[in-house]
DNA sequence: TACCAAACTGTGACCGGTCCCAGGAAATCC
DNA sequence: GGATTTCCTGGGACCGGTCACAGTTTGGTA
């Protein structure tokens, strides 16, 4: 008798020998049990469940070529992921969303330049099988080197100025913009500026769009700033709204965070909200309930959101078709506008 | 010749074979490349560059039977994790310090009961090497389990109510509310509140006991609220303080969003910050700077956290003895307080 | 000159799965 | 009743690394 138990793991011929069989066996129950009889069947599942027997990653990632794990890749600069809470709604959509197919989450954060080269490097070397690519900028270099390198990629949003058929999951932009503009004109606002995300999103460049077009000749461009989703850049942008002239009676922030700001910056100008100017967000990211006034926004499916992008990775990672899904958004009335 | 070059990723034999030697000296010169002469070193580092050769992490974690990667493990309920900032701070610096070190991150989400089982699960059967754990209430039973299945795990902040020698990393949160309390009374306050965190945390507890040391007889059992460090919670624990009496001169919250929350409170009910109440948060976590006002807070070292929790953990996983490592935070004036 | 240690290198077993192939048993068909 | 198909099973090669071991060369010492 051996002079401990050991308490080495169990691998698959422990397994095996426990239930009296081969290891192929084993290996064919634990891939969906397909040509085992049921005896044989039974034999090992009691087996696995009296050795707890659990498989190991490696071996398995090792003879299959796949990994297992799916990256999810965030390109943006520091200061805006330490404040957005939109990344974290999706990164815990996610995280869950591969739990449920026992895969895992491996984080890469790509905001230096050298940061990019390994990540790059990481990527293409096979280490994850597909790649969550989570709010790029335009003509960004890092999707090219994805397609170059043959890489599964499934974006958060219509990559910019890359024709390539690379899956999307996004939400209607443009309608959003619209059913937010056309609520702060239904409440009568005239003068309505907008506080637009960067021009090189995609969520800067089509929000913009649709609040263009549903505001039709009444369009002003005096009355668009751009600022970068973040909470510092509304209080920017809304301060040069006010130098140039006549406080507007009514702003879109394409965020909800620089909607907080634009607040902010109209507090300190002695304006009030809703009362004097009204004040719309996007994103229903949790920080508008809990605002002060509550914040009216136009709320992103977030679960939907990283459920469909997970989906569909793996559906490209097994070979399946490009497809671009683009989900509805809801108007959320509260109280700043 | 081969019909094409069949895009078949280089082995570590491949290279061996372009530099002319045996797989084993690669290996060697793979891992620190002692007892390999320059000569054999240069022409395998040159036919690794000439191959595009990157190590399968794979094969090497089923050889050595190390997996190259640790788990980030939250153990929050979902509001908390959706709009603090702190965990989004914590989570970009582990994933850093990992990089460095050519490791990986896995998210470990373990908030439903459900989701605690498969964590358990996953984390014990050796698919991570070791565990960060994120914000542990008292006596969770998840790390009673991570400690029976000698899982290696460093804590951030002291684990409440378990005695064991689990390796931490925490902020001098006794010192650090007294620090706190003392300028708070140092301007002349003296009806001062406190809303703490939740008595089952270590940030909830110990910036309770500061709080109460350094106030000696001043201190008032009535003019402590608890929270949950959710913005909502903020509020909420302001409208009780409110609601016992007149309201107190100072208010010191345990995050910076309860802070954030007591503000909205306050100026609900017509009370002005800081002029007829001062208002201090805890964290630094980015929005107190941009928040109106900007908060008077403590500032936690964030990137040593992450970086001293990596590298202890990795100390742990070495067979390195138990450490119990305390960081100081800075007492950061601003508009609030 | 013989001997030995140190420095270097090659070989092959092994980690724990998957998958292919050959073969046996039972059921089906002519 | 014999041939063929269908179902099930065992065995071994293989994935791409690491590591222990044996063997070769070099230089120093008795």
């Amino acid at each position: 008798m051996e002079h401990s138990t050991a308490r080495r793991k169990p691998t698959i011929r422990d397994v095996a020998a426990a239930a009296g069989v081969s290891h192929g066996t084993v290996s064919r129950v634990l891939n969906g049990g397909h040509w085992v009889s049921p005896e044989a069947r039974a034999a090992v599942e009691d087996a696995i469940r009296r050795t707890g027997y659990t498989a190991s990653h490696a071996a398995r990632s090792l003879a299959t070529g796949r990994s297992g794990s799916l990256a999810f890749l965030l390109t943006e600069p520091q200061h805006l992921l330490f404040s957005d809470p939109t990344f974290a709604l999706l990164l815990r959509g996610a995280a869950e969303a591969l739990a449920q197919r026992s895969m895992t989450l491996v984080l890469l954060v790509a905001g230096t330049p050298a940061e990019r080269a390994n990540v790059t490097h990481y990527v293409s070397a096979g280490h994850v099988d597909g790649v969550l690519l989570i709010s790029s900028h335009e003509s960004d270099p890092l999707i090219d080197s994805l397609i170059a390198q043959q890489v599964p990629t499934v974006c958060c949003g219509l990559p910019l100025g890359h024709q390539t058929d690379i899956s999307t999951v996004s939400v209607d932009e443009v309608g959003s913009a619209r059913t937010m503009t056309r609520h702060l004109m239904d409440r009568g606002h005239r003068r309505i500026a907008m506080i637009a995300g960067p021009h090189d999103t995609p969520g800067g460049r089509y929000r913009l769009v649709g609040f263009r077009e549903e505001l039709g000749d009444r369009f002003d461009p005096e009355l668009v700033e751009e600022g970068d989703y973040g909470l510092e850049s509304g209080v920017a942008a809304m301060n040069r709204l006010l130098e140039k002239g006549p406080a507007p009676d009514a702003v879109f922030a394409a965020s909800d965070l620089m909607a907080a700001g634009a607040i902010t910056a109209l507090r300190r100008a002695g304006l009030r909200v809703p009362e004097d100017v009204a004040v719309a967000g996007f994103d229903d990211s949790g920080l508008a309930e809990s605002h002060e006034p509550p914040l009216t926004t136009m709320r992103q499916p977030w679960e939907q959101l990283s459920e469909r992008m997970v989906a569909l990775l793996l559906d490209v990672i097994a070979g399946g078709p490009r497809e671009a899904v683009t989900l509805p958004t809801t108007l959320v009335v509260r109280e700043s506008a």
